[in-house]
DNA sequence: ATAAGTGTATTAAAGGAATTAATACACTTC
DNA sequence: GAAGTGTATTAATTCCTTTAATACACTTAT
């Protein structure tokens, strides 16, 4: 389902979190899918089940995701978390765009740029 | 000169290099300026000698300043840090567009965003 | 009802990376 | 020569992450 990078210098807990949260934007999984317990996706990973929880309890925290203790891990209603992630990558998209302005970087070859990835 | 966040989880030496790279892309510190001393730098923030020291490595390792025993610290001529600051910036702004438009956002909102941010 | 599977919590130990600390040395400027 | 500079080295400390070993409450399936 994901796969860990070990040259990544991020903690573990943060990038499992991370990956479960971009195949949850990106549609890898649905509202109402079920994740793979915290057990099973720590022997898949070959990760301690503590560092799986805390990678779960973050997604929760964000609302990504649901807990139901003795059933499992969900995948949260869209409306729950789209919103959010939409001002949080709006804004992370806007103070990029000025460091790349600051860095002395045209409109044009910004725009240019985007456009680029759009097409691709 | 420089102020240190210690909201920021990432190591101090990386904040500092960080923060005085963005002052010289920006025009705060101009080619020759004499940055202060390691142990002026060090006192001043209230961190050890040997982070401001690895910091300024850093910093003359990516050609942002040239580092001259006995005399201290002086900003690089543009030449020798422009290209790469460029291509840097540009690998960046490209993988978080990527992201952007992963998580579910118009490509003309992006544009929209770029040239808003440039019109400020 | 019982067993297996689930989330959650707790405590302890281990490991690694960043930072501090204390020096030392070579060089430049005054 | 003294003061200020960059650089290097070694050790200790501190903090965070991760692992480990349990334990407990709940749900599902048999």
């Amino acid at each position: 389902m994901i796969v860990l990078d070990y040259r990544d210098k991020r903690p573990l807990n943060e990038q499992v979190a991370e990956k479960l949260m971009n195949l949850i934007a990106q549609g890898g999984l649905s509202p109402g899918d079920k994740l793979p317990s915290v057990r099973n996706m720590a022997v898949d990973l070959s990760i301690n089940p503590n560092t799986v929880q805390r990678a779960y309890a973050a997604l929760e925290e964000k609302g990504y995701i649901v807990s139901v203790t003795g059933r499992g891990n969900f995948v949260s209603e869209e409306e729950s978390w789209r919103k959010n992630l939409r001002s949080e990558m709006i804004s992370e998209f806007e103070s990029v765009t000025r460091r790349v302005m600051t860095a002395g970087i045209g409109k044009e070859e910004a725009l240019e740029c985007v456009s680029r990835i759009y097409e691709e």
